[in-house]
RNA sequence: CGCGGGGUAGAGCAGUUUGGUAGCUCGUCGGGCUCAUAACCCGGAGGUCGUGUGGUUCAAAUCCCGCCCCCGCAA
């Protein structure tokens, strides 16, 4: 059961493993995108190409999985980003129960965007986590889990990318040997959690300090994306580097340095905004927005 | 039928309303200057203006029609 891209791959390594896929499970198909096309899910492609049957209810919170579930009679049931809570009596059909990926080091960062916040926080390393699910978010026992490595300047797109890698292989792992993974209770008293995320939350506060600001764009690309305005018109800052002191407000243009991007005042130094994307436009480097439009320096940033 | 912006030189833009010489900034190549620092001056190369062998016209980047692609908002 699952529905975006990282659940699908997931999908495809079990597919292509030994063991014996009997059906999918996705959200329904929503109108998505520009046009408002109906889109379907990546689980939903990936599950088709391979003839595999995919069921997409509305609701399952009172039974309506039974009847596929008495039909397929899985032995066990992988979650994947499935986006539902899942009701007792779905939890309680298999025989190896229902087993869950989730993208950090439970029972840290529990909930919706843990790649993603555990970019924003600054953290220096997080993982994946297999558990046999409860009823509770994130809360049930553990059973396999690894660490992941966050580089410097890693958005949470591609370190979404490699967890997604890390992860199925951990699925896998955790599947083909059910029977003898012992499951640990998660520790008590370590909770964290990471709550979806939202627009505002990518709005750029210039009065923090560099590492935090560096840390949001980072964690918000590709998606929402780090924003900030100048002139009441959007700017969504896609990368930047961290750079030194300088005189002035913050968030003020400072100007234009060569080979690094515009510089920005922050609470304890500067950042260079490599590059940025105007609303309207398109992703283009500071160096090359300057070629064809003019900015003003020492406007601030809001 | 969700709303909107755009496709012109390697890059970023103007020109389209009011059809009539293909323009600007950067880069690049050649030369100069030697400090004015998102450095300056002079000169050159580089474009089937997304696409149709589409329509209108003496004449289309510009007006009309079809198609393709990119992007912002909203979901």
């Amino acid at each position: 059961m699952g529905t975006p891209d990282i659940a699908a791959k997931c999908l495809k390594m079990l597919i292509d493993s030994s063991m014996t896929v009997v059906g999918a499970v996705s959200q329904p198909d929503k109108p998505k995108g520009r046009g408002h096309k109906l889109m379907p899910t990546d689980v939903k492609i990936t599950a088709t190409d391979a003839n595999i049957p995919v069921f997409q209810p509305e609701k399952i919170k009172s039974g309506e999985l039974l009847p596929i579930l008495e039909e397929l009679k899985p032995d066990i049931i992988a979650v994947v980003a499935y986006g539902k809570i899942l009701p007792k009596y779905v939890l309680d059909f298999p025989k190896f129960g229902c087993v869950n990926l989730h993208a950090s080091l439970l029972p840290k960062l529990r909930g919706a965007a843990p790649v993603q916040w555990a970019v924003i926080n600054g953290e220096k390393e997080t993982g994946v986590t297999t558990m046999l699910m409860d009823e509770g978010l994130d809360t049930g026992d553990m059973l396999l889990c690894e660490k992941v490595e966050i580089g410097e300047y890693e958005t949470s797109d591609e370190l979404f990318c490699r967890i997604a890698e890390i992860g199925g292989r951990l699925l896998l792992k955790t599947i083909e040997n059910i029977e003898n993974i012992v499951p640990k209770k998660q520790p008590e008293g370590e909770e964290s959690y990471a709550p979806m995320i939202t627009k505002e939350m990518a709005h750029i506060d210039w009065s923090k300090p560099t590492d935090s600001i560096s840390k949001l764009i980072c964690g918000m690309n590709s998606r929402p994306m780090a924003y900030s305005f100048y002139k009441d018109e959007q700017v969504k800052i896609i990368s930047a580097e961290k750079g030194g002191i300088c005189d002035g407000e913050n968030g003020e243009i400072i100007g234009f340095v060569k080979g690094k991007g515009l510089q920005v005042k922050t609470a304890d130094g500067s950042i260079y905004i490599k590059e940025l994307q105007f609303s309207g436009g398109k992703r283009m480097f500071s160096e090359d927005y300057l070629r064809g439009h003019s900015l003003d320096f020492g406007t601030v940033l809001k």
